[in-house]
DNA sequence: TACATTTTTGATGGGAGCTTGAAAACTAAT
DNA sequence: ATTAGTTTTCAAGCTCCCATCAAAAATGTA
């Protein structure tokens, strides 16, 4: 995986490109935009980390000229907390956006993100699916059916049913799950899901004791069956 | 969870020590760059709290000399907001800022967050791995496969089996081994890994007393025989 | 072969993790 | 302020996992 970085201040490009190659990521690093655009197009890059405020030009005028020629994953570094950058950036194009201060450790972890999602979006995800379990996921009525009997759920038990459901068999933590549900800076004890996920269970599951569809993983999680055998 | 905190105000380290102890965290505490350094390098800790203005050595320079050899999460504590800016620039390598003033529930939320956070952190294995002796290591639905055949693993399990997979062919020592499952603090018996080989055969040998997948190197350790023929 | 060392195996107590129900804290609307 | 619905916390009970021990088997060596 290439990763073009980027920056016009020395040392965030030089511990992000150590974070990143040690995580075995290739790295070239740019100064400003000119430079990026023209090594863009003359290699191959599988995803791109911008910062907004770059001399010359913009972050957001190298995001506009790449989207002319290529679908590649950006993500936008930002200087500003203020809303009308993430919106500006991601309405350009950026796939994710980054906040400064920034822990190299998170800039990692939203690289691994991102490139998750854009290749498994291969196969976009419909707005209606149905499981082999007899469950159907209506995400543009925003409601759950088990064998076309409507299921009602509260946001965060569609939320959470959602997430499982997204990657079927996958295993998410309680915490990957919090974060999903409840957000970055949520305060509370992760064991918050263990209560949803006996809600979910007492509703969709026909013995909740021995549940069929979510699934518990000792010491790791909880997983999403799709299909009905089990 | 041990974390160091690292404050010249003496009324700040003890509020704050308090707090996170009634959390159920063990919490230690030193005045100074210095001491922080020599502690952090001495003795194991899962989290740093960092004013950033210390008398001697700075938050930052303290920040960037633990990068050099941890990646343990830190959380910065600024003084002003107006640095902001300043900050931005200069202390990457930190996981998460708080500003003063704060509150003591602040940090406690905050320091609970980051911890989340990394300790989701997936590994940068491979998601599926599969072997010629018909093993497969599926590290997202976290389960293990033969010939197709599911095989429940415990936590544990899982990751002695995934260590030993990760460098077929390789010995690896029951220290090793029990340096990764049960981390560096582990004042046990080395030989519990022989339990958890018995039960790890029982599994996926077909017939454990005679094993074909992993084999024992008398007087050394244990190592993963990727190939069918054995 | 005989001996010492190392590994295997089975059994067991303690502990960690999961489930569940009930109550408390929040939210949103009346 | 009250109420209903939702989310979170807490404690009790339960299941399952893990570290330990001792006996038996296997291995390497003299």
């Amino acid at each position: 995986m290439r990763i073009l970085l980027v920056d016009d201040e020395k040392k965030i490009t030089t511990v992000l490109k150590a974070y990143l190659q040690q995580e075995g990521f290739q790295v070239s690093t740019a100064i400003n935009g000119l430079i990026a655009l023209t090594m863009f197009k003359e290699n191959p890059f599988d995803l791109l980390i911008l910062d907004l405020m770059l001399p010359g030009m913009s972050g957001t005028k190298i995001c506009s000229e790449i989207r002319k020629i290529s679908s590649v994953p950006i993500i936008m570094l930002t200087a500003k907390v203020e809303e009308e950058d993430r919106i500006q950036g991601l309405s350009i194009g950026a796939d994710d956006y980054i906040t400064k201060p920034f822990s190299p450790r998170e800039v990692v972890a939203r690289v691994r993100a991102v490139l998750r999602r854009t290749n498994n979006e291969t196969s976009p995800l419909a707005d209606v699916i149905s499981y082999d379990n007899g469950l159907t996921i209506d995400n543009i009525q925003h409601e759950i059916r088990l064998n076309d009997q409507e299921i009602l759920l509260t946001p965060t038990e569609f939320k959470i049913l959602g997430a499982l459901a997204k990657h079927p068999g996958r295993v998410l933590s309680r915490g990957q799950l919090v974060e999903i549900v409840q957000g970055h800076d949520f305060d509370g004890d992760d064991r918050v899901i263990d209560a949803h996920i006996k809600k979910i269970r007492q509703k969709i599951e026909t013995t909740p004791s021995n549940p069929q569809i979510i699934m518990t993983v000792y010491g790791i999680g909880y997983k999403f069956y799709p299909s009905a055998g089990g």
